[in-house]
DNA sequence: TCTGGGGTCCTAGGACCC
DNA sequence: TCTGGGGTCCTAGGACCC
């Protein structure tokens, strides 16, 4: 019988700032999203005072409370580097592992004796080399390892390792928690099970499967498949190619100037190229879009263009094209608030020339790969398109960002701390 | 003053084509 | 009188995830 593990760190990021901090240690910490905007990562001592996830930053601060809480900048190098670490102590001890997310990876458990002694030390291993406390649930599918995950989470008494193999312990569980708890049941799908009088697991489990496709469609039934112990989604050890590319900002001011708006798109369309190069990819497909301020009262206005292109992966061009479906985008007369650019259409970069190419490949290929290397050697922005921002006065604030530690020789401040 | 960013999958209507 | 149906593309939006 399949064994599925699932491994994720404690308040991934805010632990990856304590790492390297131990003066934030046991103190309630957050870490906010790009703009410092809300709280994205808690400690249980920032849990304690209330903070929840996705809190406006700006609100909390304005309450006495806050003045005991530390803050940081989100700093996705660090984050990103940190959760290669977890991932490289598990690789050596674990057969096969799917990293999921940043901070969550599947492990194949199958035929591993003393699994419950097994995860134990592989939670100490991690903590001692890689610096991040985390919680294992087990089960025999990824649904019921990822619902066992956090369980183990929020029972302190289980020391941080749930295992859901027993279907009695299964059982127990699913008639005392709500639907909700379900990875793949969000709100929408919640409310609707619960109006029809599906409020526990058990009660979804023992749906009949007819009514939970007609109701969620097939994802939903795929969920109550795996709830019910039987296995519909596999470990993947390769991640699935990518379908697409995205670059999207708020600003830190509302644009009403094209020229700006102009700007901001170039260097989105700058920085998704340079990704786009970073995987050995060129885009077929380019779109643009922009919005207006949800949340301020202005009036409403969105707008999506995009258009084929011959594969690429040059800046130059992805901007040309980027700019043009931008005058397609844009209005006048409207506060814009947030925008982006999208590469879609992906497929490995081609070397040889292609017949009928309307631009000069190689000469294309020479140019990127001589940015790139300036940039890597001497730091992002380096060399850039003119047409794009070095500074831009409509950025995102990042007022309280940590060293980056680990990816950055001139920061890396105390690295014996490892 | 101040509310993230990057993904995947699904649905649906209209335009257009044969 | 009866007035198709299947396909793609584009655009927009919903739902869910971390």
């Amino acid at each position: 019988m399949p064994t599925f593990g699932l491994i994720d760190g404690n308040s991934f990021y805010c632990s990856a700032e304590q790492a390297f901090a131990p003066g934030l240690r046991s103190r309630p910490l957050v870490v906010l999203s790009n703009n410092d905007g809300c709280a994205i990562a808690r400690t249980v001592e920032a849990k304690a005072l209330g903070i929840r996830m996705g809190e406006p930053w700006h609100l909390f601060r304005r309450r006495p409370e806050s003045k005991d809480v530390e803050w940081r900048s989100s700093n996705y190098a660090l984050y990103g580097d940190m959760s290669r670490r977890v991932y490289d102590v598990l690789i050596e001890r674990v057969p096969q592992v799917e990293p999921y997310s940043i901070d969550e990876m599947f492990l194949d458990l199958e035929g591993i004796p003393d699994l419950d002694r097994f995860c134990r030390d592989l939670r100490r291993d991690v903590r001692q080399i890689a610096k991040i406390p985390t919680c294992v649930g087990i089960g025999p599918t990824k649904t019921i390892a990822k619902l066992a995950n956090r369980i183990a989470k929020k029972d302190p008494a289980l020391g941080s390792v749930c295992d859901l193999r027993d279907p009695d312990i299964r059982a127990h569980h699913y008639a005392r928690l709500g639907i909700a708890e379900v990875w793949g049941i969000g709100g929408q799908a919640g409310a609707k099970l619960t109006a029809a009088g599906i409020a526990t697991i058990a009660d979804f489990v023992r749906a009949d499967p007819r009514v939970v496709r007609d109701m969620l469609t097939v994802t939903g039934a795929r969920v109550q498949t795996e709830l019910r112990g039987a296995s519909c989604l596999p470990l993947s050890l390769m991640p699935p190619p990518r379908k697409g590319i995205a670059v999207s900002r708020s600003f830190g001011h509302m644009i009403d100037d094209p020229l700006q708006l102009r700007e901001a798109i170039c260097t989105f369309a700058a920085r998704a190229a340079e990704k786009l190069r970073a995987e050995g990819l060129e885009a077929g497909q380019v779109a643009v879009f922009a919005h207006t301020n949800p949340h301020n009262g202005d009036p409403w206005y969105s707008a999506q263009r995009q258009a084929r292109i011959e594969p690429t992966a040059d800046t130059g061009l992805l901007i040309g094209e980027a700019v043009r479906l931008m005058r397609a985008v844009w209005r006048p007369g409207f506060r814009y608030f947030k925008a982006g650019v999208m590469l879609q259409d992906l497929e490995p970069a081609r070397r040889q020339a292609v017949l009928f190419a309307t631009f000069d490949r190689e000469k294309s290929a020479a140019a990127m790969k001589a940015m790139d290397t300036v940039n890597a050697r001497f730091g992002r922005g380096t060399l850039r398109i003119a047409s794009t921002a070095a500074t831009p006065g409509w950025g995102t604030r990042r007022q309280n960002l940590s060293p980056r530690y680990t990816t950055q020789a001139g920061e890396m401040l105390i690295a014996h701390s490892f």
